[in-house]
DNA sequence: ATACGGTTTATAAACCTCTTTAAATATGGA
DNA sequence: TCCATATTTAAAGAGGTTTATAAACCGTAT
């Protein structure tokens, strides 16, 4: 019987092109959720209501999509964009291919962690635990090559997947790991 | 059957005079638990662990206490002040009168509260909430002259009382008026 | 000369900001 | 080449916000 780690994916970023010499200028006067400010960033801010996300459209025609709690919800947000976009006569790629860059997701161990056991028992070449800067402590993964946040409550964000079984992975070999150690 | 509002005794501030011309660096100098930084504040900060408490003593041996949990453990611990400072062979009074000036409680009317209709349901003379600036509705009583603080979960902070009764009047008094205005 | 604000100590409440991590994107500055 | 700008998101801890109060000292203002 598998424990539940209750993982869940919160957040994706992913990239794609839409186009090819976007006008972000007639954008930011036509759309009333765009927020466009060169000289503070080139990008141009648009922010999608369903599925929630955020793009950063930039004049080359590449996009840059966060804020999506799935894959699937990532690609829909480009749809959006792309809907957007495409509806003021900017010529648009109808079917832009999108590639998911990062997946952050959260689990819960569901039992307390004893951080300064974990980090001398995990070895500190990949550990990094400073309590007075931030509470959790660093563990940086090679396969699959992610970073994950560990919680004395035993909660952990996982971060740097690019595809949602990075995120189970890293959790199972973490807990696994923490068990043969003795420590949860 | 009256209702239990948990109120709780959180601080309790005392002043008393333990002597008359008290020599600070002798103090700082022999205990450990004393901090005496002239230039900043002139009084000397003595802590004391049992019952947990801090003490500012003076020159011109004026104590305040501070951060008792009860009247009583405020007297015990003016006993330590007094008992810690004779020991040096510095002349003290051995039964200073200890004046309580100020207690601070915590209470909780057990349902969650709309504080924009408290703001006018109570009137305005008495009242400030600005949210933007702190999440509690500042509510000062005449009688007796206390402030409390009132939270949307329900919980409240009396302070700026002289005896623990006064918190509790506080509390029934706010909770009849609440109950007369509909409002909880 | 008086008054006020600040310094310090303790304390609850709930809210804010910040801290850290990863990643794509494009531009400026050192 | 690296850092900063911007976007998003979870985690938990720190510091700050407000209120009352005594004490004694400083600076500023009337």
């Amino acid at each position: 019987m598998e424990p539940d780690y209750k993982i869940k994916i919160e957040n994706v970023v992913a990239s794609t092109q839409i186009g090819e010499n976007i006008d972000l200028n007639k954008i930011a006067r036509e759309v009333k959720d765009a927020e466009y400010k060169p000289k503070q960033f080139p990008g141009l801010v648009l922010r999608i209501k369903e599925p929630k996300a955020a793009a950063l459209v930039f004049r080359s025609g590449k996009v840059v999509c966060t804020g999506s709690k799935s894959v699937e919800d990532a690609r829909k947000a480009v749809g959006q964009v792309v809907k957007i976009i495409g509806s003021f006569g900017i010529p648009v790629f109808e079917n832009p291919e999108v590639k998911v860059q990062n997946i952050v997701a959260s689990a819960d161990l569901g039992v307390d962690l004893n951080l300064n056991a974990i980090a001398i028992g995990l070895g500190l070449e990949n550990i990094e635990y400073e309590p007075e800067q931030f509470p959790g402590l660093v563990y940086r993964l090679r396969d699959p090559r992610v970073v994950v946040l560990i919680f004395g409550s035993g909660k952990m964000v996982v971060t740097g997947g690019k595809n949602p079984a990075d995120a189970r992975k890293a959790v199972e070999k973490i807990a696994e790991e923490l068990t043969a150690l003795g420590l949860m």
